[in-house]
RNA sequence: GUGGCCAUAGUUUAACGGUAGAACAGCGGGUUGUGGUCCCGCUGGCGAGGGUUCAACUCCCUCUGGUCACCCCA
């Protein structure tokens, strides 16, 4: 006796059989999947990374998505907000202290050190893309999984270095239909930075009282952070408050405007931000942004990535005094926008549907479909399905210009049909030659659109 | 961590203080050999927990989650 729901005489219970199905999970909070019908324009996105990083002779590295998480405390620094408190941490089993990695920049550094690279020619140029956790209040454009994708070059200070990053960052978003403008500044060695922030809080101090509560905290805590403030109080006050650049070195003024002469050079659109410093601890000189220009909304994510040169990484790290820099990109605000720019992705067509029907026509069309797979023809089928008229159904609705159907009579006679999905008509032809008549016949279609 | 808005089937949604309709999708049919239209059927739901009430999906609270903004960042 089939427990079936009607035929259960059970009306007994009103309440109905505990049969409640266990509940089905939901997401960890602020991640997410990332469906098929996304996965053209990730693609898309990973496929230009590759390529110009290929045109740059930059190579791929993947480091581990965990890392110690000293790493992080000593390379992003202990009181940035990511350190203090956006990590993933925990403690293994093992007892080790481990860190999903919140940025990938200190693990390159890691792997450079590691695995000697300072014997390599130099720079050394590296490029990844891989996920990234930072445990944030998700909102619009932000997620505590996301994706970067980013270059580091390892191993030279010239200023040549930093221009040509930028020239990347700015080339692969163009390049995908992206417009974006460089938000770049200079916030010198960590002696000029240091100077400058006691300039800025003997600015600030006496005109604390006009400082919303929120400044007030970040004049204390980060001074640095007051510069891009959405008070509008502080648009007043910032126009005369002290500015970096004022406080530069003669080299790093001078670096910072080779910088600047590289990017006229190639053309990439800039902006000087006086007011921009990161978050990161471990950034000096050159540091940039990247902004959609055609993002009207200020106040929203429209930040697309970013970078800078810390030439005093590698050393914190525990490694040579070794140059370097990099930037990155966050790839779930860029394929929000692609999606945005190209609402339909073409897609990859189907070419040929196998139907089939009945046990001897499954078995010809499961060798057929090899057959036009080794023939490179992009086939389909539904060999699971037995109705004809389910298998015809797919076939349509996967674009197939043409379905092969095999059934018994078609195996008895050595044959099979080949029927045109648009014109609606069909033909029998010779089993062994469906590969080769399929070919003429898409050689002839395809004649008039090339 | 703070605040605004929100929470009904896979998706988009309707209604009502008295135990939920629809559309789309899915699956299956419309004489076990043929698709794009049409018709029919089936599957499937009130985020969780309290409270008010004779009675809550509907009102109140808490939580959880989503969303947007702040903080910060990609």
């Amino acid at each position: 006796m089939p427990l079936t729901k009607k035929t259960a005489p059970a009306p007994k219970k009103p309440e109905g059989p505990s049969k409640k199905s266990p509940q089905p999970f939901g997401l960890v909070r602020g991640v997410r999947d990332i469906l098929p019908a996304d996965q053209p324009y990730w693609r898309q996105a990973f496929e230009m990374a590759q390529s110009l990083c290929d045109a740059y002779s930059v190579d791929r590295i993947e480091t581990p998505v965990l890392e110690e998480t000293g790493l992080f405390v000593r390379s992003v620094g202990k009181q940035t907000d990511i350190v203090e408190k956006e990590m993933f941490s925990f403690e293994t089993t093992g007892n080790e202290h481990v860190t999903l990695r919140p940025e990938n920049t200190a693990s390159i550094c890691r792997a450079y050190i590691h695995h000697g690279m300072l014997n390599l020619p130099q720079p050394v140029k590296l490029w990844y893309w891989g996920p990234q956790f930072r445990h944030e209040r998700p909102q619009s454009g932000r997620y505590r999984q996301f994706w970067q994708y980013g270059v580091e070059m390892i191993g030279e200070s010239d200023a040549v270095i930093d221009a040509q990053l930028a020239l990347i960052a700015w080339r692969f978003l163009k390049d995908l239909g992206i417009d974006t403008v460089v938000r770049i500044n200079s916030i010198g060695t960590p002696e000029s930075r240091v100077n400058y922030r006691n300039a800025l809080v003997a600015y600030f101090r006496p005109k604390r009282n006009r400082l919303s509560e929120e400044d007030k905290k970040r004049l204390l805590k980060n001074p640095l952070r007051l510069l891009d403030s959405k008070d509008p109080a502080m648009a007043e006050l910032k126009a005369e408050a002290p500015q970096i650049v004022d406080w530069l070195d003669e080299p790093s003024k001078n670096h910072f405007m080779r910088v600047l002469e590289y990017l006229d050079e190639v053309g990439v659109p800039y902006q000087l931000d006086p007011f921009l410093v990161r978050g990161l601890d471990y950034y000096t000189q050159t540091v940039f942004e990247l902004y959609d220009t055609s993002e009207t909304d200020e106040t929203a994510q429209s930040a697309l990535g970013g970078g800078g040169r810390y030439d005093g990484l590698m050393e914190i790290l525990g490694g040579r005094p070794t140059p370097a820099a990099g930037f990155a990109l966050g790839i779930d605000r860029i394929v929000s926008k692609l999606k945005a720019l190209k609402p339909t992705l073409p897609e990859k067509k189907v070419e040929v549907f196998v139907a089939q029907l009945g046990e001897a026509g499954r078995k010809r069309a499961l060798a057929l479909f090899e057959e036009l797979r080794l023939a490179n023809i992009k086939t389909a089928e539904a060999f699971a399905k037995g109705s004809i008229k389910t298998q015809m159904d797919i076939a349509n609705r996967l674009g197939a210009r043409w379905a092969i159907i095999v059934g018994q009579k078609e195996v008895l006679d050595g044959t099979a049909i080949i029927r045109d999905m648009d014109a609606g008509t069909q033909e029998i032809v010779d089993g062994r030659k469906v590969v080769h008549e399929l070919q003429k016949k898409m050689a002839l279609t395809q004649q008039p659109t090339v």
